[in-house]
DNA sequence: GGTTGACCTGGAGTGGACTCCAGGTGCGAT
DNA sequence: ATCGCACCTGGAGTCCACTCCAGGTCAACC
């Protein structure tokens, strides 16, 4: 199984380094292995999780309710359902913000239009 | 020409009066009018003006640019070709910002197609 | 004529999400 | 052996965009 340095994690998922100890401290991260100097080798599935985190953040998920699903992954397969209704609500905010963003965009290409007509 | 309350104005923007008053202290609304108590009394400019401010804040543009864009309106007719590239460079963050979340979605909706399977 | 209620001012405080810093460790290269 | 470098820790600082507060003014209604 492969382990990943700080550095790789950084290259591999734009999030920096001093993010990542933050996500770790606030326990979005679960606790990361360390190599015996102390430093942190990060495994596939750390990976994988902040593929995740990386998602619903850029879609504006705020981190506290990461932190509820973070928890829920960890409860174990029980928890799938609830899984599946956070996400299934969040799908629908970002719907939101997709047609909200759509409709003000045709205010601001009105405005253009508007601005080039005067010229 | 018809003027508008401080009360009035929150339930047609949207915008809290301390974002007024703030707004209004940073220079992103002209200094507004006055009554005799001294009472702020809005223009149906500066109602129109703030329409356009939150098309752009709800589109993510920042306070320090939507400062830029008022001071381009201030400046007169003469900068419309400059508000132009601005908007035109909004726009195209504004589609990117459509896309990402676009893609970010599918991402969301195959997690749930995934949990769905294995439930 | 007293009390409400909408509003005023300058300035301080908040919340979210990082980001930076000082001081220190361990390892490979010169 | 000493240098540079990647990394460590706890905690402080930053940035953005507000939001709240204390103390005050006016106008209107009871």
């Amino acid at each position: 199984m492969s382990v990943f340095t700080p550095a790789e994690v950084v290259e591999e998922t734009g999030f920096s380094i001093d993010t990542l100890r933050y996500y770790e401290k606030i326990g979005l991260l679960e606790r990361v292995g360390r190599n015996s100097a102390g430093q942190r080798r990060f495994s596939q599935e750390d990976v994988g999780w902040l593929g995740m985190v990386r998602c619903l953040r850029d879609t504006g998920m705020p981190i506290a309710t990461m932190l509820r699903f973070a928890e829920l992954v960890r409860a174990g397969d029980h928890t799938i359902p609830d899984r599946i209704r956070l996400l299934e609500e969040h799908d629908r905010q970002v719907q939101a913000q997709i047609d909200n963003l759509a409709e003000r965009q045709r205010y601001i290409n009105n405005k253009i239009s508007y601005y080039r007509s005067v010229l």
